[in-house]
DNA sequence: TAATCTATCGAACGTCAGTTCGAAAATGAG
DNA sequence: CTCATTTTCGAACTGACGTTCGATAGATTA
């Protein structure tokens, strides 16, 4: 129904086929930030321009669409932390290790591109059609990735993952933890990412029943 | 900065003290259920009129702002919700059993009124100024009731429970398992929902390590 | 019946948004 | 220097949006 015309070019409107594109990062970072304050809606490409110093009808050269510009940050954004996880995932370990390498990348991550990666949280639902289904299938893979670790943890095996629901909601509850960070984290008062991640590996693993994690600083 | 001028009247544009009001709440429900679907920001007072049947300027007969509309359904909704939990916080208990009642309501209520439930997730910060406070102040008591549970099971003195930073963490960590489920929750695939709330305590209060809750169909 | 209050309407106003476009600088190669 | 390509600009168009307002029924009261 809704249709994009990526008229021979791969994804922005000018020429620009280069793997980094310093001005472009640049300009993503702003719009990026303007969206986690502002929400995609409220944020208008007129703020964008006044942000970067760039003029009105100049953003369009890197971008084709108000849509294509969050579609541009998603991609980018959820695309490095999925290799980034890739790579943690191929270094082994048991489903513990795993899920502790994944929390933490996932929180680290979260602290160095908080407004990208809050945009692509929230704002998912603002792509449609072809949009929304390559970044939906980002999400799906890293879903797939942790719930593949839950149900090593309870012993079911991968060709019962997909019908058993306990593994579907433990998944989802992980993500909910992760993902909701967004709303309450204060740098101040909330410091160490790493101890951060901790505490939620150790709430995921033990539950609450098995008493608070320890108190100290830092680790590793 | 951002000042509104409830001038006299206290809430809507016009008349209307009554405590209930079966048509403003039909209008909420349906504003609700726009914004669920397509934001705040990207949903107009002309699809609230079309939907409704009610005219565009009629609909400023129940409320002065589309700020206020916001407000409106988010007061009603988590007002409510409050109210129940206020109630069931009321009937004792140990601190699971109280987790587990507040857990169920939070997920009964959530299936009631999700279009409503939704948009007081996901929209708090499209509200502004005092708007923006009253209801704040509303989910600190939330976040307050389930901490206090938190610190509760962990043996937590009360003048600590401030300072604390890890029983405010496992306690925003629950909050983000529950209020994720707006972006996942199919009425189909997840079908009842105590299960999902016994499975969600069953990860708060023992981990995974623990093993998968029990696959039985139905409990109280 | 006259007066008052509640509820509703349609038209209009002003603003701001996304997008287009032709021209013009800047850049870099031959 | 010349020429083609890349990058940037400012003005303009078009549509949609929130909000206002005077008019108007219907209901209620005196």
């Amino acid at each position: 129904m809704t249709e994009l015309d990526r008229s021979g070019t791969d994804g922005n409107a000018g020429g620009m086929t280069s793997r980094t594109a310093p001005k472009l990062d640049h300009l993503l970072g702003i719009a990026a930030g303007l969206m986690a304050r502002r929400g995609f809606g409220r944020t208008s490409i007129r703020d964008v321009a006044n942000e970067t110093g760039i003029s009105l009808g100049g953003l369009y050269y890197y971008f084709k669409n108000k849509e294509d510009l969050l579609f541009l940050i998603q991609e980018r954004t959820f695309g490095a932390l999925l290799e980034l996880q890739e790579a943690a995932l191929a270094e082994g370990g048991d489903a513990e290790t795993r899920l502790r390498r994944l929390v933490r990348n996932h929180l680290r991550y979260f602290l160095d591109h908080f407004n990208e990666l809050k945009v692509c949280t929230y704002e998912l639902e603002s792509l449609e059609g072809e949009r929304y289904e390559a970044i939906a299938e980002l999400r799906r893979w890293y879903y797939h990735r942790l719930a593949e670790i839950v149900a090593e943890v309870w012993g079911v095996p991968g060709d019962r993952l997909e019908s058993d629901g306990r593994v579907r909601h433990a998944t989802l509850f992980v993500f909910g933890m992760l993902n909701w960070i967004f709303t309450w984290y204060d740098a101040d008062r909330d410091k160490p990412v790493d101890r951060l991640g901790d505490e939620m590996i150790a709430l995921v693993m033990d539950g609450l029943r098995a008493g608070p994690p320890p108190e100290r600083t830092e680790s590793s």
